[in-house]
DNA sequence: CGCACCCCCTGCCGGC
DNA sequence: TGCCGGCAGGGGGTGC
């Protein structure tokens, strides 16, 4: 679920969190991704939080000791911020009490989040990170450069973490919608201005999103429990069969590495 | 190098 | 009504 957008709410949502310390840390299921080490991530109670960042899919709260709190959703966690005590709810897995009886509430049903505390520089999974796809460094020649060295399938490309960071299945269909180019085309063929177009297209759609409060499909939540509503604005994603709303022509699916690809065959070339 | 295919895990939906 | 297969926003690994 959570991509760029809905991983950007959740941060403007738990902003007020930052200044706060951390007072407790409650493990109760450690069988993430990764297995959360309950005691390394222990070692940063009595810090406090100095800021709250986004990397692509990744929300980092910076402590105060110069370590980094790093948590990815996976396809299906949120974490919500309440106020006072908290009975563990099904699929609730950790709890991250601040001062001021505040506290996050770790929720993944699917359990393929990640929770870690560490030095940034020793992060495995940030460092791997391409720019922010809504960061000033993620430029459009940066992405022509990109698709030249590739023969792969364009849609690949945009969901490739090390190319640009926060792109999902969603907003890379939207996207390729937006610029009119197939999922399927092979990357380093794209004209310049095509790759313009498509750099565009994706900011605008991630922008979109997040003032839409992200997307819904299931039971996407923000850490105050407010839905988006950007699934309502899909051109494309999850509309297989349905008509194009620029050409009226029917919505096609298609599986690239292994994926759903949604496209209007008529409007993508 | 790139992809097809597997895994991790739970929930939901459609077809029978 | 109930069961079963397929599929789902994520990432990682293997082997061809």
């Amino acid at each position: 679920m959570p991509e760029l957008p809905e991983v950007e709410v959740i941060r403007q949502s738990l902003a007020d969190s930052v200044g706060r310390h951390i007072v407790d840390i409650e493990v109760r299921e450690s069988r993430l991704r990764k297995p959360v080490d309950a005691m390394r991530l222990r070692s940063s109670i009595g810090q406090q939080i100095v800021g709250l960042d986004r990397k692509g899919k990744y929300l980092i709260a910076r402590l105060s000791d110069h370590r980094i709190l790093v948590l990815h959703f996976g396809m299906s966690g949120t974490v919500r911020l309440v106020k006072g005590a908290w009975a563990w709810d099904r699929h609730d897995h950790v709890q991250l009490v601040l001062d001021g009886d505040l506290r996050w509430v770790l929720n993944d049903p699917r359990r393929f989040g990640l929770l870690w505390v560490g030095s940034e520089s020793e992060a495995p999974e940030l460092s791997r990170l391409g720019p922010d796809a809504l960061s000033a460094e993620f430029t459009a020649p940066m992405l022509f450069g990109a698709t030249r060295r590739s023969k792969r399938a364009v849609k690949n490309v945009l969901l490739d973490q090390r190319v640009v960071a926060g792109v999902g299945n969603i907003y890379a269909n939207e996207a390729l919608f937006l610029a009119g180019i197939r999922p399927s085309r092979a990357a380093h063929r794209l004209s310049r201005p095509a790759v313009a177009r498509l750099h565009e297209a994706l900011r605008a759609t991630l922008r979109e999103a997040i003032a839409a409060g992200g997307s819904s499909i299931a039971d996407f939540r923000d850490g105050r429990g407010r839905t988006g509503y950007f699934q309502l604005q899909f051109r494309v994603y999850d509309r297989c069969g349905e008509p194009c709303l620029q050409c009226g022509g029917t919505i096609r699916r298609a599986v690239h590495a292994g994926r759903s690809s949604f496209y209007c065959p008529r409007c993508q070339h």
